[in-house]
DNA sequence: CGCGTTTGACCAGCGC
DNA sequence: GCGCTGGTCAAACGCG
């Protein structure tokens, strides 16, 4: 069985590697559009104007207002287009053929999963990005910037029955259901920290394994992040105002530690999650998942980008700045809008 | 008293 | 058209 995680649980504050899965691909892993995560008629209603401030351009007046050296940014763009094209093809690898992951179906449950596969597969196509230019790869990450729904996994202590997650949003829960595929009760909330503010979330136990919750989230926030405004900006820190997904957290206590998301494909069953117990740091967690699946080639790419965040100090540099920048850039971008 | 949670009712979409 | 299901509403309730 192939795994693939991508999480810090050796430490205590998320790794640039986090960061930069975040930052890039979300742009990438957690915001890939998924249909079941796209009720038909969804973001029918977006502003337009969304549309037209894609990565690329912000990108472009990043560069342009000399934040960073032009060597420094095209060293940024060349690292972070080699990494999300190994990472993007290590995911549309492991993506395979998820209904061998899910045991015997029913025929609309292999229909609905066929189409999944199909929308996951094609419209993306994540496995050519190698060689693309720039120009592309920022249209690309334009395009996924609008999947606005993503998926967060967290391990939690299963004696704990609450369906809170710490993710330093504030939530208000409107509703709670029974779903027909899930006999845990799925928790229905909306961000309450700013007045008018369209995102929401679900929390499900996964069906898998019930001490791991399932987190949904839908929508961009129109308000910084809590924390953002409450802690000095982290270069590790992967909160991005606008983003859907504060896809880790920065633990305020112990307890929240404990519940820090991970960042895992979609198709990444729930009992595939590492225990609690399992005491394995970020490499050697991705190197083990990554042994044992088909490709020692995957394996060895992996390890690669690994090896790269995690030793190259002028890579983390680079990542924290364009992390910083970018999330400069969108606060002023949507103060002028305001203005 | 204000805010958040609970929970049954209601609504809309979809498949048959 | 009907039933099933997921999502949302809103009144009642609890808590600080």
């Amino acid at each position: 069985m192939k795994k693939f995680l991508l999480t810090a649980s050796g430490g205590p504050m998320p790794s640039v590697t986090e960061s930069l899965v975040e930052t890039k691909l979300g742009l990438g892993i957690n915001t890939f559009w998924h249909p079941r995560n796209h009720p038909k008629g969804e973001n029918e209603g977006d502003n337009p104007d969304d549309e037209t401030r894609g990565d690329r351009h912000v990108a472009t007046n990043y560069k342009q207002e000399g934040m960073v050296s032009t060597e420094e940014f095209n060293r940024i763009i060349s690292e972070n287009k080699r990494l999300t094209d190994l990472l993007l093809t290590m995911l549309v690898d492991m993506r395979g053929r998820p209904a061998d992951l899910h045991g015997p179906e029913n025929a609309q449950a292999v229909r609905k999963r066929k189409f999944e596969d199909y929308e996951w597969t094609n419209p993306i196509r994540i496995s050519e990005s190698s060689g693309i230019t720039d120009e592309e790869m920022y249209g690309r990450m334009q395009e996924n910037s609008r999947m606005k729904v993503s998926r967060v996994y967290i391990r939690v202590d299963p004696s704990d029955m609450s369906l809170n997650v710490k993710d330093g949003y504030h939530w208000r829960k409107y509703g709670q259901k029974v779903t027909r595929d899930n006999p845990s009760p799925r928790a229905y909330f909306k961000c309450s920290f700013a007045p008018g503010c369209p995102v929401k979330k679900k929390v499900q136990r996964s069906v898998d394994d019930p001490s791991v919750l399932v987190t949904t989230y839908e929508g961009k926030h129109n308000h910084h992040s809590p924390t953002l405004i409450t802690k000095t900006v982290s270069p590790s820190s992967s909160y991005s105002q606008g983003h859907s997904t504060p896809a880790f957290v920065i633990p305020d206590s112990p307890a929240m530690a404990t519940r820090r998301p991970y960042i895992i494909p979609d198709h990444v069953q729930a009992s595939e999650l590492p225990t609690p117990a399992a005491k394995h740091t970020a490499q050697e967690t991705s190197t083990d998942a990554i042994s044992d699946s088909a490709g020692k080639a995957s394996g060895l790419l992996v390890q690669q980008m690994v090896s790269s965040l995690t030793r190259d100090p002028n890579f983390t540099e680079a990542v924290a700045a364009a992390i910083s920048g970018r999330i400069l850039h969108q606060e002023l971008s949507r103060e002028l809008e305001e203005k």
